[in-house]
DNA sequence: GTAAATGCCTAA
DNA sequence: TAAGTTAGGCATTTAC
């Protein structure tokens, strides 16, 4: 006889979601169990609820909302109201007032209900009525996405499900396991025949492949690639479906079978979904039953359009486009699959192109088999992306620390994951949250943004400077909000307390002080940056390789939310704004850096070495013996200051005479004199010491960067908003770029700097596309079509092109898209003469040599070598006109131009008429 | 002719 | 249910 058995199971928590029942909401808890079974877990019991807040009488209110609700019929959706203690949410607050918490039947009828109370008199506020359920459930028990349950239920088995297990939960709390379950990870991708050369579209073109990846192997399988005819002699991964129809319920029916976590596929969200739910939509429509339930739930596939935006969601599932993470995490010049392949992965793509399509597909053949192999191949590509970059890794992460469902980790915000943190930490200090700001309030709130200033950004000292120390505030914002109790719920608005009481910020707004009442956000803070020392402590001890990556992702998911929080302040759409909050941060952050500028120039000024030990010069009595480092601050940008060590006669040091050793000891003994003057837990930290730094302008430099690891010491070239990093230079600027910098920061040679260039520049000169298509690459420029092409004000290159683009192939590039281009020879505004490069190699069009030196290549270069003295016309030398000789005798000469520098005792100047020039006989 | 506006992309 | 923030350099087009 069957008996009511109690199960256990742990399992880590992948999705959340309700669904109704007549005797109210009930919770799903979707995941994977620590033995393999993909699960979902009902709990019952969770009732919806928000709060009302008045300033009058609340038995009048509660009688007004009675009213008003049967006058519209509602009155039966509301379960309960209760007065409950609640802090407003902003301000500092003595005490809690009286607030009505109202309970619903449903979910759904919080909006309805909600609108009807926020209408009637004497309602102040409506809060927290526009949290999602799932929402309020993992909030309300502190459970966290993608960390582990573990649940006490019976198994049922009800229809409508596509997991392994479904359980009726009588208790379910977080557990302590840390190792992830093994996920199952699905790609795939589509085929569809283009129709005349143009954009295949759902309504007329069939999907005539399908390719799947699959890690773990199904049935034994890496990749399946269905395909819509019936043919024989295939790879055995090949299955012949009989037409398109059945193709897709195979396709549906595998989807099933394996039962993935993980669903991606390469622009997935922006094409093959949308394009195969369309496509369901049609044959069902003309009389095929497809089934294309692939939710856990077996909800149907299916999508939505929100602005530009395609949303996909899969109940029980996350569904992972790779295109837009990689967009967001690697800076590339275009996102192709075959470049983002090529640069992230090394692998080809192969290619069937748009006009052969129809002929490969029609062969029986070798032809076909090509087609197949290139379809296959691309949802291996999207496999591989996600596991060999390990792009989960993150977000995982970010969801558990946050506790945000990873859905909306991978496809929202930094918005959803700040405000988790918040409405948990608000909920224990029983203080309510605003709704979301209306659109008029978001446009009062970005008018008075107009006012937040960000950060200082300190005059670089332009030139090439020796023995940098690289200093930097480790969390700024976070630790001043830390520091100076910073927080919506600490700000004061009257003057109605004593100074002693509150921490004024430059801007003159108050906060109080954390004895009288510590803020909520300096709270979380906290714990995240407690949790990030335990984290960091623990990648130290441990030895298991896997470990350790989680850790990482764990302590950089931590590192990027305790970032949040600043830029979530003044973020005019945030349930939780506060212009006092985010403008007291950057002032904070201003008058420290100045005052950084101030210690280390005025009152450290100089620092004494003496037996392996830095000290202050009113540490010690100098003698003969001590060395001596002056300072003087170079650069500095927000949370970094760049100190130059110089002999107190003003000159550089030589190798001999300070070493990176040195460098540290000043570097450490600098940062700890800062430390010590401010408030905790504000710290400045030695970085880094580079041996050479050439500081162009603001935001713009390159450094010879030295650091301090374990294995000794490190180093590397850093280059920063110059050409070499941005993306809307062509390659051949950055190659050349790089070149120079690494001559003159490694080298100390300009000489041989000059000449790369003038040989680049005459390599260009002579540039003949027929025979140099290599160079023809290095030519593309890319930039970002950024928005609709009716609100472009100016004409831009890469808008030439995508009109041409859409005049030529009917092809319309999505905004977001980065387009590459040329310019070709002519004459005239260069906007006009922008082109297509496959265009130019095709017509074999001749390219605007001219641009390219007097546009592309000198004005970078002469930014860099402009400091010695090198101009244009040097640069720009004519070999056949003046030889190389003359130049080569002068770089003879001054091939160690560093220590010519030492003895000049002169340091560099752009531009200037004292400046490296007369080293050089150009 | 030059100054202002526009657009892009980066640093933090 | 779309979206953290400001500072800044630079090239090019456009307005005057």
């Amino acid at each position: 006889m069957a008996q009511t058995s109690t199960e256990d199971r742990h399992f880590q928590l992948i999705d959340a979601d309700y669904f109704r029942q007549d005797s109210g909401p009930v919770i799903r808890l979707f995941g994977r169990t620590d033995d393999g079974k993909s699960i979902c877990c009902h709990v019952a019991g969770f009732e919806p609820y928000f709060y009302v807040n008045t300033d009058d009488d609340l038995e009048v209110i509660s009688e007004r909302i009675r009213e008003k609700l049967n006058l519209t019929n509602k009155s039966g959706k509301i379960k309960k109201v209760e007065v409950v203690q609640r802090f407003e949410p902003i301000g500092y607050q003595k005490t809690m007032k009286p607030m009505l918490k109202v309970f619903t039947h449903d979910p759904g009828n919080v909006p309805e209900i909600r609108d009807d109370i926020a209408e009637i008199a004497g309602v102040k506020a409506v809060y927290e009525a526009d949290i999602l359920f799932r929402t309020r459930y993992l909030i309300d028990n502190d459970f966290h996405g993608m960390r582990w349950l573990k649940g006490k239920g019976k198994k049922i088995n009800p229809s409508g499900y596509a997991c392994d297990e479904i359980l009726e939960l009588f208790e379910v709390k977080e557990t302590e396991r840390k190792a992830p379950a093994d996920l199952k990870y699905f790609a795939f991708d589509i085929e569809c025949l283009p129709e005349d050369g143009n954009m295949p579209t759902p309504d007329r073109s069939p999907i005539i492949m399908i390719s799947m990846s699959f890690n773990p192997v199904f049935e034994g399988k890496d990749t399946i690639v269905l395909i819509a005819k019936p043919v024989d002699g295939m790879d055995n991964d090949v299955e012949a479906c009989a037409d398109e129809a059945t193709l897709l319920k195979r396709f549906f029916e595998i989807f099933r079978k394996y039962d993935p976590d993980v669903v991606t596929g390469y622009n997935s969200n922006g094409f093959d979904v949308p394009y195969i739910a369309e496509r369901v939509k049609v044959l069902n429509n003309s009389g095929h039953d497809i089934d294309s339930a692939v939710g856990r739930d077996r909800r149907p596939l299916s999508y939505r359009k929100i602005g530009t935006q395609t949303m996909v969601s899969i109940p029980g599932r996350v569904v992972v486009d790779t295109l837009p993470i990689i967009r967001q995490q690697f800076s590339l010049k275009r996102y192709t699959l075959r470049n983002v392949s090529q640069e992230l992965l090394g692998r080809e793509k192969l290619d069937v192109s748009a006009d052969e399509m129809e002929e490969h597909w029609n062969d029986d053949g070798e032809k076909l088999r090509k087609f197949v192999d290139y379809a296959r191949r691309d949802s291996e590509l999207a496999l591989e992306l996600i596991l060999e970059l390990k792009l989960l890794d993150k977000y995982i992460a970010l969801s558990q620390v946050s506790g945000t469902i990873i859905q909306d980790v991978v496809s929202g915000g930094q918005t959803n994951m700040v405000e988790q943190l918040l409405l948990t930490e608000f909920g224990k200090h029983k203080r309510v949250i605003p709704s979301k700001p209306d659109d008029k309030t978001s446009a009062e709130r970005r008018h008075l943004n107009e006012s937040l200033k960000g950060g200082a950004v300190l005059e670089p000292k332009k030139g090439l400077h020796e023995n940098v120390l690289v200093l930097d505030y480790k969390s700024l914002y976070p630790t001043i909000i830390m520091a100076h109790n910073l927080c919506y719920t600490t700000v004061v608005e009257d003057g109605n307390y004593n100074d002693e009481d509150v921490i004024s910020s430059p801007t003159g707004a108050r906060f109080v002080k954390p004895d009288i009442q510590k803020g909520i956000v300096p709270t979380v803070l906290e714990k995240l940056m407690a949790q990030r020392s335990e984290t960091k402590r623990r990648m130290k001890k441990t030895t298991d390789e896997n470990e350790y990556r989680v850790l990482d992702a764990t302590q950089l998911a931590l590192k990027i939310l305790l970032n949040s929080f600043y830029g979530y302040s003044g973020y005019a759409r945030a349930r939780l704004y506060s212009l006092e909050m985010a403008s007291s941060v950057t002032a904070i952050g201003r008058e420290n850096i100045s005052r950084t500028e101030k210690i280390i120039c005025d009152e450290i000024g100089t620092v004494v070495l003496r037996e392996g030990q830095a000290f202050l010069k009113d540490e010690v009595l100098i003698t003969p013996k001590d060395r001596l480092v002056d300072l003087s601050v170079v650069y500095g940008d927000t949370d970094s200051v760049f100190v130059h060590c110089m002999s107190p006669e003003g000159r550089e040091f030589t190798e001999e005479e300070f070493s990176l050793e040195d460098s540290e000891l000043v570097g450490k003994k600098v940062a700890s004199v800062v430390t010590a003057s401010l408030p905790d837990p504000m710290e400045l930290e030695f970085e880094a010491v580079a041996k050479r730094v050439l500081l162009v302008a603001k935001k713009r430099y390159a450094q010879w960067l030295f650091e301090p690891g374990p294995q000794g010491w490190t180093d590397k070239i850093k280059v920063k908003g110059l050409e070499t990093v941005r993306r809307d230079w062509c390659e051949l600027t950055s190659k050349m770029l790089n070149q120079v910098l690494e001559y003159v920061l490694k080298e100390g040679n300009i000489s041989k700097a000059v000449e790369h260039v003038r040989q680049t520049v005459n390599r260009v000169r002579n540039l003949d596309v027929q025979h140099d298509a290599e160079i023809m690459d290095d030519l593309i420029l890319t930039k970002s079509f950024s928005k609709s092409a009716s609100s472009y004000k100016n004409r831009q290159p890469h808008l030439t092109v995508v009109e041409k683009l859409k005049r030529r192939t009917g092809v319309h590039p999505p905004i977001g898209e980065r387009i590459p281009f040329v310019i070709t020879a002519g004459k005239g505004l260069f906007v006009d003469r922008a082109e297509d490069p496959e265009y130019v190699k095709e017509h074999n069009i001749q390219l605007d040599v001219d641009y390219y030196i007097q546009k592309q290549m000198l004005p970078p270069v002469e930014r860099i070598l402009g400091v010695f003295g090198v101009d244009v016309a040097t640069l720009d030398h004519d070999s056949k006109q003046k030889g190389l000789f003359d130049f080569t005798n002068a770089s003879k000469e001054s091939d160690n131009f560093i220590t010519k520098n030492h003895e000049r005792e002169e340091k560099p100047q752009v531009n200037g008429s004292n400046s490296q020039s007369s080293l050089f006989d150009f």
